[in-house]
DNA sequence: AACCCTCGAGGTCA
DNA sequence: CTCGAGGGTT
């Protein structure tokens, strides 16, 4: 639960000055929570008034105390948290990212599956357009009555950051729309990027001030875009492209290409390099000219984007998953450069997984100098895939190796492959580790009982007495979305865990107190002072009470992240009924293990991973000792969602006349139901189209609700 | 077999 | 923030 209001009603100058002085410091570090609720979750927990109410009293505090005029106080700091951070602007239509294809063979499949999707015939036309795909950072602009009210970055797709001041400085971006047919609201989409000439200048200015230089014009307009003040991003020639909507209350035109003539007509800009294309040859032919043309365009961009033109089949083919599924990001192969691998390291995970990294001759790859690289794990150093076959013709690597590596999406350092001919004649095969390099202990592969297959990662089995293993699980419970303990980054963690201070997760809820009878307390050592240790302590006490899905996560469980952990958390509403079902679930025949199972989306690997986390005694341990320390939140009601179907479960039956199968599933799923493929108890409605058979009469022997593709319409809507 | 999730990776900027 | 391997689920 938030902390709730707790202003007082006693007037300011009634106080004494010990206790103002108490009641300023439980205000602040409960306004403190809120901002950041506020700021970082989205979730404010008071209204407006109340906050400003808060604020208002913690300042007549000040008023009538100076003393409590800190450096430290929330009126004092200068760039303060609040003030640090952009708002933040929740999408109303999710900002999705894109498939990726690489060879033109992609193009082709990714056409097909289209036809097949829409169950269009070979010869029936089907239109495209392709545009280049700008290297620059995603933005969406909202107008309302022609007017620029908003503007926010991309952020995780479905909430971004609120940009406004900075964009309205950007030229290509109008205050005003103009024409008559613009939309009431409208929410243009598009690529905010810098040219090459302007990056140049911007780092020669950096330069002459005597200021880091930016590594590339992405990171150069990303780090414009996000300036607090606005008036150095209008001192950055910013551009935009517009490709793209989201809200959009009447829609201007029923075609892609229509609608980036509408911007245009608007006064956006939309790229010139615009194509419509009505063969994949067109499509690929359009591609090579743009990727010849790639160095004297001016600006950067990393692909070339297809979209299917008309909206309506966009609309049918909706999405899969992230990314809609009528458009495709075919991108330009990835830059290479070659380099000296000059060690391997080996990193233990928190899981225990004994994670191998390529140390290299710093080399400049795309603009970033790359000096690390992932190495996979045992197989891939060895030139083995997966699935056992040979990948690099099945040449190993070995340090001193001459290697060629690349950035993965442009972004992952990767070692591709190793110039044989350059290797030295004394280098050896890497002999991967088989004892842990932090505890000592065997680090093995587990064989997967059901294929019979050695795991990809060996993992050390040290446990907890491994420190390395440890202490990552330290940081994952600290980390943003577990407990989010503010002040608990990598450094503190390995430090406290070094001397002993914080080793187990409960050591952290009992800091503060062990601190106070300490003799060589945390204030009074190097490099801290009186603030930053009250800022850590606040920081653990706003965490004594947790949401059960963050403590779950929180635990570090193998195979339980964010998404299994919502589910369990869901399902059984309190940790305690989490824990004894658990326990109750080390009998594979109970009912508690079929219980388990039973959640959809856990299945039998996950299932054992829990069973085997409560079953440890020293997890039992810890798990008392937590517990003894936190509050754990009851979990909330899942927000209904405002469709029919919500939670139910569909069966589509017999030959569907107005959508294909697959469509009729994606449409189900979309709007929050879920689809079986066979009738049970557990169906909710059946839709049978003609030609339903067994399926239709077990439904009816069940008395479900059964509808055919019109009363689905009927039901849904037509979307 | 398709899709989804987990986990750990590197680099940049504020 | 983003990518990708591997493995789990359905």
């Amino acid at each position: 639960m938030p902390p709730r209001s707790t202003s007082s009603e006693t007037p300011v100058d009634h106080l004494t000055p010990d206790e103002a002085r108490i009641e300023h410091e439980r205000l602040g570090a409960e306004i403190r929570e809120h901002d950041r609720r506020y700021y970082e979750e989205d979730a404010p927990s008071v209204s407006d008034a109340e906050y400003d109410a808060l604020r208002k009293r913690y300042e007549a505090l000040e008023d009538q105390f100076p003393e409590l005029k800190t450096p430290e106080s929330l009126t004092q700091k200068v760039g303060s948290k609040v003030s640090e951070k952009f708002g933040k602007i929740r999408h109303r239509v999710p900002m999705l990212s894109l498939a990726n294809g690489f060879a033109d063979e992609e193009v082709e499949e990714f056409v097909e599956r289209i036809r097949r999707f829409l169950q269009w015939k070979a010869d029936a036309p089907l239109a495209f357009t392709a545009e280049p795909k700008i290297d620059g950072l995603s933005l969406s602009l909202r107008y309302e009555g022609g007017r620029l009210v908003s503007a926010a970055t991309r952020g995780d797709g479905a909430v971004g950051e609120d940009v406004t001041n900075n964009a309205r400085t950007v030229g290509d971006i109008p205050h005003r729309l103009k024409g008559s047919s613009v939309p009431e609201t409208l929410e243009v989409r598009g690529e905010v990027y810098l040219s090459h000439e302007d990056f140049a200048a911007i780092n020669a200015r950096q330069e002459a001030a005597g200021k880091a230089l930016f590594a590339n014009p992405r990171n150069a307009a990303a780090g414009s875009l996000r300036q607090l003040d606005s008036s150095i991003t209008a001192s950055r020639p910013l551009r935009f492209f517009a490709y793209a909507w989201g809200d959009v209350s009447e829609m201007p035109a029923d075609t892609q290409h229509g609608m980036m003539e509408c911007f245009r007509s608007f006064g956006l800009k939309v790229n010139p390099l615009t194509r419509r294309c009505t063969s994949v040859a067109e499509m690929l032919e359009h591609y090579h000219a743009i990727e010849t043309d790639r160095a004297n365009l001016g600006y950067d961009i990393d692909g070339v984007v297809y979209k299917v033109d008309d909206l309506n089949l966009q609309q049918r083919l909706g999405f899969v998953s992230r990314s809609p599924r009528w458009a495709l990001a075919h991108k330009f192969p990835a830059q290479k450069a070659v380099t000296v691998l000059e060690g391997i390291e080996i990193n233990v995970g928190r899981t225990g997984s004994l994670n191998p990294i390529a140390r290299l001759k710093p080399v400049t790859v795309g603009g970033v100098v790359v000096s690390n690289a992932t190495l996979h794990n045992e197989d891939y150093i060895k030139g083995i895939g997966g699935n056992g076959e040979k990948i690099r013709n099945g040449v190993d690597i070995r340090i001193g190796d001459t290697v060629i590596i690349n950035r993965a999406g442009d972004v992952i350092p990767k070692v591709l492959d190793v110039v044989l001919e350059k290797r030295p004649a004394d280098a050896k095969p890497y002999e991967f580790p088989t004892t842990c390099p932090a505890c000592g202990s065997h680090a093995v592969r587990e064989v997967n009982p059901r294929t019979g297959k050695e795991d990809a990662v060996r993992r050390c089995t040290g446990g907890l007495i491994c420190p390395a293993q440890a202490r990552e699980r330290l940081k994952h419970f600290v980390s943003r979305n577990a407990f989010d303990i503010e002040g608990m980054g990598e450094q503190r963690i390995d430090e406290f865990y070094e001397e002993g201070l914080v080793q187990r997760p409960q050591d952290i809820f009992t800091l503060q107190a062990r601190n106070a009878r300490s003799l060589k307390r945390l204030e009074n050592r190097e490099g801290w002072g009186e603030t930053s240790a009250r800022n850590l302590f606040a920081a653990i006490e706003a965490r004594r009470s947790i949401a059960l899905n963050r403590l779950i996560f929180a635990l570090g469980i193998p195979h339980v992240g964010e998404t299994s952990a919502r589910l369990l958390a869901r399902h059984f509403g309190t940790f305690e009924h989490l824990r004894e079902t658990a326990k109750a679930a080390a009998d594979p025949a109970s009912e508690a293990h079929a219980e388990l199972t039973a959640i959809g989306g856990i299945g039998p690997v996950v299932a054992e991973a829990i069973v085997e986390f409560f079953k440890e005694q020293h997890n039992e341990e810890m798990l008392d000792a937590l517990l003894a320390e936190v509050t754990v939140e009851a979990m909330e009601a899942p927000a209904a969602a405002n469709s029919p179907v919500a939670g139910k479960t569909v069966v589509f039956t017999g030959s569907l006349e107005q959508m294909t199968r697959e469509e009729a599933k994606a449409m189900a799923e979309r709007l929050g139901a879920k689809v079986a493929g066979s009738v049970s108890k557990k169906t909710d409605i059946v839709v049978a189209g003609p030609g339903a058979g067994s399926k239709l009469a077990k439904a009816a022997e069940l008395g479900l609700q059964v509808m055919d593709e019109d009363g689905w319409f009927a039901l849904v809507g037509r979307k």
